[in-house]
RNA sequence: GGGCGGUUAGCUCAGUUGGUAGAGCACCGGCUUUACACGCCGGCUGUCACAGGUUCGAGCCCUGUACCGCCCACCA
């Protein structure tokens, strides 16, 4: 293709992905040995919400180290995913469609979701919800590929997965049978955090805190003498501050430090809850800080994650009163019902607090405990931290419901271990990991209660009574994976059987999102699948992350490789930074601060958008700024023109024999080494640094010393020189930019090869020295003339003339070293500076410019 | 309360094993120069967060402090 007249960026993002896609340009050939194979496990976006900035920036990361490794020699596994699992598919399902999923629905293959939502929901089978969610989330996932083609990411597009399609689901499930089978997952009835508005449990890593104002209520417990009957005893109170009065229906016990001098005489006592009038033991524990509150804490079931501690080592019982909806269930008091020494006034009482809400059945209590007398001065109003699911709006509870775990507690000394096996880029984060695995405190919940997502397979059988036996869950064969429970009848028993007594019921939980997401490596590499894949690509090379997701992601896949595979899941892991916007917070949708990625690539050209992530090195917080997508365009552009420049016309052809030409590519092999080994560190940033630097005096300084000899102003031999040196030293600064720059080094690459520049070999020293010789007097020259050039142009501009102006003679005085090398240079730097006469002296340092007479 | 990172020019950031503080942008000035005005040349700009210490010498090493960010914690 020959070099345009007028060579431009724009349109190159169309036409050259176009292109690629064409050639297969990225296309994974999968007869490469396992050693000449590099495999990424990339994280798939979510594709219900939109791709923002923050995820131009980490994917280009990801793509740069992969074009330097497919440029290296290496066969590249470049998968894209998408993540099309989870609560905010579901929820924008069911607005959009009107729908709300019933697992107890059975499929209905001629169900047709309605053009406009109805008012009142329909209901839909689980299966018939999941098709919904796939018809919707396809069309995101096109929006989502046309944006990463346009960014230029080297993925293999015919290896794509979703999070939700068939093998996703069949990879989770058959990794959670084996791990039910290794009885490393179990499930467990106990108190579990649980969204309200969700309904469905959540996991540690899940949680976040919020700042959220609450009140001190201080609360008198009545002392009771044990040697009377009934009665409170009239042996005083003890004060308790709590900053939710609500549960005291749910109190089963008071507990303080077992040093607390105040409390150690009512140890072993009990007091009276107010209003409720239930008996509850004081007891000791040292979890309780006297300096908080009055010293004495009441445990409800539960309160928080301190009560699920103290009911489980002191061994208490449950008054569960919060139901999964965030109201109070009701409860009936006396003979019957719960324990308490007053049913009628308890009765009474808690009846007017059933099915309130939380927070409004906190509202009157207060009024009722202020009634009764047993608030003690007015509530003392504080902001204090309270866990929210990080999607939820209202904060958690704690509920007791029967949830699958995984085992993770037991084992984290392994899971240390492994962290130890993975490259950390940066280093540090390996910290972060190790301090996330050090302070888990529960197995990992990996049961939801919701409907979009890799269904359990698992059924159980009914007792002839109806009652579930959750002790002998009946589970499939390997062979029928992926199935859903719901519709999916268990070997041995018939459809008509379901939910009929000496029958079976399907496990109603999905697997939360990370238990899905997880088994990512396994699935890429198409583990039971084909082993041939499998064993050419895992453990994988490099999965490339976000650093908040460190304690989710990353640790869970880390769980699952060790428990199937007993290795790492990757050998490599390479965690970005996050985009902050200018006020140094991180860009988020509720700033309104998020700039479409399109338009971005659009207004400063993919390029430009991909140097200004190029600079955001591994690990480290980058600005969001426009000014570096600028800048990163204008260093597009110059290589449009220097290699319009390099490569246009007829050129003579033969050795390099000149110090200019030799010294420049001996400079540019020291460049090549730098920038590899930088590379090879996964110090992408630093590397383009040093290239950017290098081709900017590449073009300033050499190529215009170099320019009119090229011209054929010194005659054909030393233009040839020129010539050669020219091209080459183009040659391998493409192939140095092209991860980075990946379309316009394309362009430019098509004007003088056939094949791709992201195919082609890596630069090396060897071949430019193949051309340059090794001459340390050749690079001082250019050393020496890049200064001498410095300070002549300095005293033109001091003359006010412009550099370009022809001058009668120049002397340049410098020392020793520089005069003698500069002699070897001599024909280039006169012409570069445009003298009739250059003198070059060794002596005290001096430029001399004589003008032209004007006129002449 | 614990852990990890950061603090360098107006802005965005580099600063290798300690050896006279750098780049780009912005700003100012000069250039129609036959690859490029999406260009070229030049100039200005610093108590390297603060306080101690080690050293002939500290942006870099050590101790402490402050502020910013992230992660974690048994937040009654």
């Amino acid at each position: 293709m020959p070099v345009p007249e007028k060579p431009a960026l724009e349109g190159l993002e169309d036409a050259l992905s176009a292109k690629w896609e064409r050639d297969g340009t990225y296309r994974f050939d999968r007869s490469k040995p396992r050693d000449q194979i590099y495999s990424i496990d990339t994280p798939p976006p979510t594709v219900s919400g939109s791709l923002h900035v923050g995820h131009v920036f980490s994917y280009t990361h990801t793509d740069i180290v992969a074009r330097f490794q497919r440029m290296r020699g290496k066969e590249v596994f470049y998968p894209m995913g998408w993540d099309d699992n989870g609560l905010p598919t579901e929820r924008r399902v069911q607005n959009y469609f009107g729908v709300r999923c019933d697992p107890s629905l059975p499929y209905d293959p001629s169900f047709v979701a309605p053009e406009k939502p109805e008012k009142q929901p329909i209901s839909v089978s689980r299966p018939n919800f999941i098709e919904l969610c796939v018809k919707l989330t396809v069309e995101d996932e096109k929006v989502f590929e046309h944006l990463w083609r346009y960014l230029g990411l080297s993925v293999d597009w015919s290896m794509t997965y979703a999070t939700i399609a068939p093998p996703a689901q069949r990879v989770s499930q058959m990794m959670f049978l084996r791990l039910l089978q290794k009885k490393l997952a179990y499930q467990v009835e106990a108190p579990t955090l649980w969204d309200v508005d969700f309904r469905t449990a959540v996991a540690q890593a899940e949680l976040e805190d919020r700042e959220q104002p609450g009140a001190y209520h201080r609360i008198h417990f009545a002392k009771r003498d044990p040697s009377t009957s009934l009665g409170t005893g009239g042996s005083g109170f003890v004060a308790i501050e709590t900053t939710r009065p609500e549960l005291i229906p749910a109190c089963v016990a008071l507990v303080a430090h077992p040093d607390d001098a105040r409390y150690q005489p009512l140890f072993g006592t009990e007091v009276v809850t107010p209003i409720f009038g239930v008996r509850v033991p004081v007891l000791a524990h040292a979890l309780a800080d006297p300096e908080k509150g009055s010293g004495i804490a009441m445990i409800c079931t539960f309160g928080d994650t301190t009560d699920v501690v103290w009911w489980r080592e002191l061994k208490l019982p449950v008054r569960a009163i919060v139901q999964p909806n965030g109201t109070l269930g009701r409860v009936t008091w006396g003979a019957q019902g719960w324990e308490t020494i007053d049913a009628a006034r308890a009765q009474q009482a808690y009846d007017q607090l059933a099915g309130l809400s939380a927070k409004k059945a906190q509202a009157r209590i207060v009024e009722l405990l202020r009634e009764s007398g047993d608030l003690q001065g007015e509530p003392k109003p504080i902001t204090h931290n309270v866990k929210f699911y990080e999607k939820g709006d209202r904060p958690l509870e704690i509920i007791t419901s029967r949830q699958w775990f995984i085992k993770t507690i037991d084992h984290r000394d392994q899971f240390i271990q492994r962290g130890r096996e993975i490259a950390w880029h940066p280093e540090y984060m390996q910290a972060r990991y190790e301090n996330w695995v050090n302070g888990l405190n529960g197995d990992w919940c990996v049961s939801r209660q919701r409907f979009f997502g890799v269904p359990f397979p698992v059924w159980y059988p009914l007792r002839a009574d109806g009652t579930t036996d959750h002790s002998q869950p009946l589970v499939p064969a390997e062979s029928r994976l992926p199935l859903d429970p719901s519709t999916d009848v268990p070997d041995g028993y018939r459809a008509d059987q379901r939910g009929k007594p000496g029958g079976f019921i399907a496990d109603p939980d999905v697997m939360d999102t990370w238990a899905t997401s997880s088994v990512s490596p396994q699935l890429v590499s198409q583990w039971e699948t084909d082993a041939d894949i499998f064993a050419r690509t895992f453990p994988m090379d490099l999965r490339p992350q976000a650093h908040d997701i460190i304690r989710t992601w990353l640790f869970s896949s880390v769980v699952r490789a060790h428990f199937e595979n007993q290795s790492v899941p990757w050998t490599h892991a390479a965690i970005s930074g996050w985009v902050l916007d200018p006020d140094r917070k991180k860009m988020s949708k509720s700033k309104g601060n998020v700039v479409t990625p399109l338009g971005l690539l659009q207004e400063y050209g993919s390029d430009g958008v991909r140097y200004w992530a190029a600079r955001g090195g591994p690990g480290v917080d980058t600005a969001f700024d426009v000014g570096q997508m600028k800048i990163g365009r204008k260093l597009a552009m110059k290589v449009l023109n220097v290699s319009k420049f390099v490569l246009a016309g007829e050129q003579p052809a033969g050795a390099v024999t000149e110090a200019l030409d030799r010294g420049m590519l001996q400079n540019l092999a020291g460049l090549v080494d730098d920038a590899t080994a930088e590379l090879e560190d996964y110090e992408y940033a630093k590397a383009l640094a040093k290239v950017e630097s290098f081709f900017w005096d590449f073009c300033d300084n050499y190529v215009e010393a170099a320019k009119s000899r090229r011209y054929g102003d010194f005659g054909v031999e030393a233009a040839a020189s020129a010539s050669t040196a020219m091209r080459l030293a183009l040659s391998v600064l493409l192939r140095l930019l092209a991860p980075y720059l990946s379309f316009v080094c394309e362009e430019v690459w098509s004007w003088s090869n056939t094949d791709s520049v992201h195919r082609s070999a890596w630069p090396t020293r060897a071949e430019l020295i193949a051309v340059s010789g090794t001459d340390h007097a050749a690079q001082r020259s250019v050393f020496h003339l890049t200064e001498a050039l410095n300070a002549i142009r300095k005293a033109k501009t001091d003359q006010k003339v412009s550099v370009g102006t022809p001058v009668k003679e120049v002397i340049y005085v410098a020392g020793d070293d520089a005069a003698r090398s500069l002699a070897l240079v001599e024909r280039d730097l006169k012409a570069a500076c445009r003298a009739d006469g250059l003198v070059l002296k060794a002596g005290e340092p001096r430029v001399e410019i004589t003008l032209k007479p004007a006129g002449v």
